[in-house]
DNA sequence: GATGACGTTTACGTTAACGTAACGCTGCGT
DNA sequence: ACGCAGCGTTACGTTAACGTAAACGTCATC
């Protein structure tokens, strides 16, 4: 049950992504799975690893700056300035987001004021057809 | 005042964009200034364009997308079918909108109980200090 | 022992929306 | 006449996050 290991399939179904990306996450350093022969096994710290990875992409976090989070999370076994660093980082990025947030429920008023008023045009040609019969 | 027409430092000023970015929409076939000579001349229609353009871009249409938009506005000069479809096209972009807000907001909610807890750390750490001070 | 299924590496391709560089023409102020 | 500013075209560079293809190794099976 939850074995101890996966392959690089098992993880792929798991979590529903592609062995390229998970090859790529490699190169970019962001994950590091134990090497048997030629085949790639993924650990338990690896699953938690690219949880973090997924969620910090869902959070906007380029692989860079996510590479870089794991980093600190590691070296940062012994809480010190860095869980600091984490926290802040973590805090420009949201308030990044809350921005994005904002931009985009502009966008969004802005959109739907086009709508209703293309409504209305509808609304109209469908009375003016209506009342031409 | 608001003169006839602009040149395209011009318009880069008015609209911030840079030079290549309106070379960039012609070749996408987004906007067609008048030519004299070589000079390139943009009149109140392409001021109307450019203005749909940055604000589609706002709405996160893709230049394609808002070549298509643009069309049907030319095109659907005597309002038919077009209308309808330009409508259709913009709702289908709103609830896109609208899912994308949702995927921000929640994971704004988690990077926000991350923050608490990287916060009541960090609090832990900082009494942890003073005690032993 | 041939056929697949699955794994590996290496490397080039993709998409969007421009940036940047190279090179040329042209008018204008001195 | 000189030089520079400003416009023009053409074409290659950029960034992110993989996709896709080539070319090969390795089991397991038919």
């Amino acid at each position: 049950m939850t074995d101890e290991f996966l392959t690089i399939r098992q993880m792929c179904d798991a979590f529903e992504v592609t062995p390229r990306t998970l090859r790529f996450y490699e190169t970019k350093e962001l994950l590091s799975p134990r090497r048997v022969g030629q085949k790639r096994l993924y650990t338990r710290r690896d699953r938690a690893r690219l949880k973090l990875i997924l969620r910090g992409k869902r959070f906007g976090f380029s692989l860079e700056e996510i590479r870089q989070l794991l980093e600190l999370y590691d070296i940062g076994q012994g809480p010190e300035v860095q869980l600091r660093t984490t926290y802040d980082i973590a805090r420009q990025r949201l308030s990044d987001m809350e921005r994005q947030r904002a931009e985009l429920d502009e966008a969004i008023r802005e959109l739907k004021q086009q709508l209703a008023w293309g409504a209305a045009r509808l609304d109209e040609l469908e009375r003016g057809a209506a009342a031409a019969e």
